[in-house]
Formats: C-alpha cells, sequence, structure tokens
DNA sequence: AGCAATATTGGACAATCTTCAAATATTCGT
DNA sequence: ACGAATATTTGAAGATTGTCCAATATTGCT
C-alpha cells in the first residue's frame, strides 16, 4: 500500500486551515471536475491565498493524496453504519444494503467523486490503489450476507458474487446518479437489482460459476 | 442535440492530417489520461507542431467534438455488428450480446475511455449528450431482445430492464477491465452476467418493475 | 507551368499553472 | 507577556497552456 503524507497542521488555527482546503478541494473536485482542479481555483474556494495552501500542502499531489483517503475513510464509516442494524436476516440485510448503495449513488457527491476517480485510477497508482482497497470492503460486506445466503459456494465463489453484486450497482452511477439522464428509473433500478441479486444469491451454483462459456459464443 | 463542428482537411494532405490528429489525440486521452490532453502533446504524438494542430482546429473544443463523435460512430458499428447474428432465438441473441460487450470492456481502449467520458460528463453538456445517445442505442438493441423474450412488459418496462442489463454490465469497467484489479474474474463475471441477466428478462414482472420498496425500508 | 487555395512552420503572446522564498502576523507553552 | 514555533501574506520565478500570426511550402485545378 502506498502511503499518503501525513495530515499537516500543528496549531489548532493550522488545523483548521488544513480542514477548509480539504474540504475546499472535495468542492471543487465535485462542483467543477478534475480540470478545474486547481491549487488557485481550491484557495479561492476557502479565501485563502495560494501561498497558504501551497505551505500545508508543498506539493499539489499530497493535497490529492490526504484528501482521497480523508474521502474514503468517510465512506468506509458510511459502509460500517449499514452493517449495524440488528434482527434482520442475511437476505434482508443484503436488499438493505442494496438499497442503501443505490441510495448513495444517487447524490451529486458519490455520483461525480466515483466517476472522477475511476478515470484519476487508469493513471494514478495511488488512486487505483485507493479504489481497490475500498471496494475490498464493500466485497466483505456484501459477501458476508452471500455466504449466509448461499452456504454451499467457497470463499472465492462468494467473492465472485459479492463482485458481480458491487460492480452492477456501481454501474448505475453514469446512468442513474445525480442528474443523469436516467436518474428518474433509480427506484425501477433499485427494485430490479434487489430481486435480481437476491436471487443470484441464493441460487447460484458452483457449476454456473465454472461455466465455459462455449455454449453462446 | 448539440452539433459538432464540421470535420476540417480540404486537400487529400489536409484531410490525412486530420486523421493523424484525431487517432493522435484518441490515444493520448486513452494512454496519458485527459491530464495530459493537450494541444502539444497530442502534436507530438503525430509528429507535428503545434501550431499546425491549432490550424486545422482553432479551438480545441471543436477537437474534442469531432474526436469524440468519430470515436462513438465506431463503437455504433461494433454496436450493430453484434446484432447482425443470423439463425438465433432472441435469448441466444441476448446472451451473445452480453458477451460480446463483456468482452469489449476488457479492452484497453473502452475501459481508459469511457471511464474518461463518464468523467467529462459530469463538466461538458456536449459529452454528457453524446453518452446519453450512445447509450439509448444500447438500450434500443439489448431491449429489442428484452421485448422478445418477455412479452408481458410495456415498452418503458423493456426500456427499463434494458437500462438495468447495460448499467450493470458497464459497472464492470473500473474494476474488471483492461488491468484493473479483479480483470481476472471476467470470465466469472460473465457466466454470472449472462444467466442472471437473462433470467431476469425471462421472469420479470410488471408486478416487480411496480415494486414500492417499503417493505425493506 | 502557373496560380490561387490550402497546409505547415516557427515563433510570439498573454494567461495560467506549481513551486518557492522572504517578510509579516499569529499562536501557544513558558 | 515574552519568545520560539507556526501560520499567512506577498511577490516572483519558471514552466506550461491555448491561441494567434506572418512567412514559407505544398497542393490541385486550369
Amino acid at each position: 500500500m502506498i502511503l499518503a503524507p501525513s495530515r499537516p497542521g500543528i496549531y489548532a488555527r493550522g488545523s483548521e486551515t488544513v480542514d477548509q482546503i480539504l474540504k475546499a478541494a472535495l468542492d471543487v473536485l465535485i462542483d467543477e471536475g478534475a480540470d478545474a482542479f486547481t491549487l488557485r481555483r481550491i484557495a479561492a474556494r476557502c479565501d485563502m491565498k495560494v501561498g497558504n495552501v501551497s505551505y500545508h500542502f508543498p506539493r499539489k499531489e499530497m493535497l490529492i493524496q490526504v484528501m482521497l483517503d480523508e474521502m474514503l475513510e468517510s465512506y468506509d464509516k458510511l459502509l460500517e453504519e449499514m452493517v449495524r442494524k440488528p434482527g434482520l436476516t442475511a437476505e434482508e440485510r443484503l436488499k438493505l444494503v442494496i438499497i442503501l448503495c443505490l441510495e448513495d449513488i444517487q447524490t451529486k457527491r458519490t455520483t461525480h467523486l466515483f466517476t472522477e476517480l475511476w478515470a484519476l485510477a487508469n493513471q494514478s497508482e495511488f488512486v487505483a490503489d485507493r479504489v481497490r482497497l475500498f471496494y475490498s470492503k464493500v466485497h466483505e460486506v456484501i459477501g458476508e450476507y452471500v455466504a449466509q445466503i448461499n452456504t454451499a459456494l467457497t470463499p472465492d465463489e462468494v467473492h465472485s458474487v459479492a463482485l458481480f453484486i458491487s460492480a452492477s450497482m456501481e454501474g448505475s452511477t453514469p446512468f442513474l446518479g445525480h442528474q443523469k439522464p436516467w436518474a428518474h428509473k433509480m427506484p425501477v433500478f433499485t427494485a430490479m437489482a434487489a430481486i435480481s441479486f437476491v436471487h443470484l444469491a441464493k441460487t447460484v451454483t458452483s457449476r454456473d460459476l465454472a461455466g465455459l462459456m462455449t455454449e453462446a459464443a
């Protein structure tokens, strides 16, 4: 794992400034895109001078890395909150995670941030690394329920099913996310996802997953 | 629909130069990302001077628009080729489209281009417009088969199912696409997609799609 | 071959970018 | 409240960007 530089800011004021910079940076990325992600726009966004931003984050890359780590940490917390729902069966939990994930995808924050992240991951090893780590956790959460629903699957097969469910849900982002062309169909999409993915988890067999795929090709 | 400027290049040489510029521009976007998408890198990629690129495309935005339109046109052709497979049932065709789409997603070209496009669509109305148009065609193709498989569905319900299948497949791009962390699981993903999506098309009812989603929330 | 239209070169330009360093202001333990 | 550590401002260096222009080379029609 590639380490991000430790978060700067020793005095109370400096620490608060760093907070403002990180928030402004995230806002710029969400509202204006990677193209507008410059020190000047970030500084303007939090009423600061460029030099000050440059002082707290001597290299721009540091800012990106710290920002990304803090942002994904907040998503980790969100993910953990999904898990802590007592008194539900594994199937109900899986259905709930699906609903909550698709709900979150509809926010402007998630819609914009993750599409940007997927693009950045093409070139930046750091971003790619963090994206992989984050979704590994998502797979774990989903996989836990899948394993309970379908006890015949091996751990690797469980992960494959979790990966399928997670990736399929994420696929809604560019199409049914915030202000995307088919955003109004998200309720229907969610209904289909709940039905389809739960059914898959229940009924998929090792035999299915070993499919040679020579029949249709 | 936002019109792209007409393609420049009058003489044979000029036209060929425009070709090289467009190819170089696409290569830069695929290989080096949106960050490196500058006139100078594009010019260097096709052994030209910046002034010449600027002469054929007086504004950078023109280059982007023409490039995007030509690129999506090539994907349109690819899509049409998928359709022209004779002697197959609707179910077999749907399964085939799923396999071919997921195959294409594994290419570096598609993996990188579409992730970049989804990000650019957040800020550029033009890109968003073209992305919407392209996937509308994808939905049409898939929807045609879905309608044949499940004749009880209304046209809008057919589109919802096609949208679900398409978006779910696209979701594999950032995770199982070219050199992505779980690229080695694409065969399993494809097997699940074929089984799961075909089953959905067959069995989904209007009642399912009208799901109120109050039960699990 | 001649000639107007088109293409290419090379450089200039202003605007932007990141990074840095010196000067000034603020904070906080003592 | 003093003083060292930290934060902020200011200004500027150096690089890169898109755009433009005049000079030159090439093309393709008559």
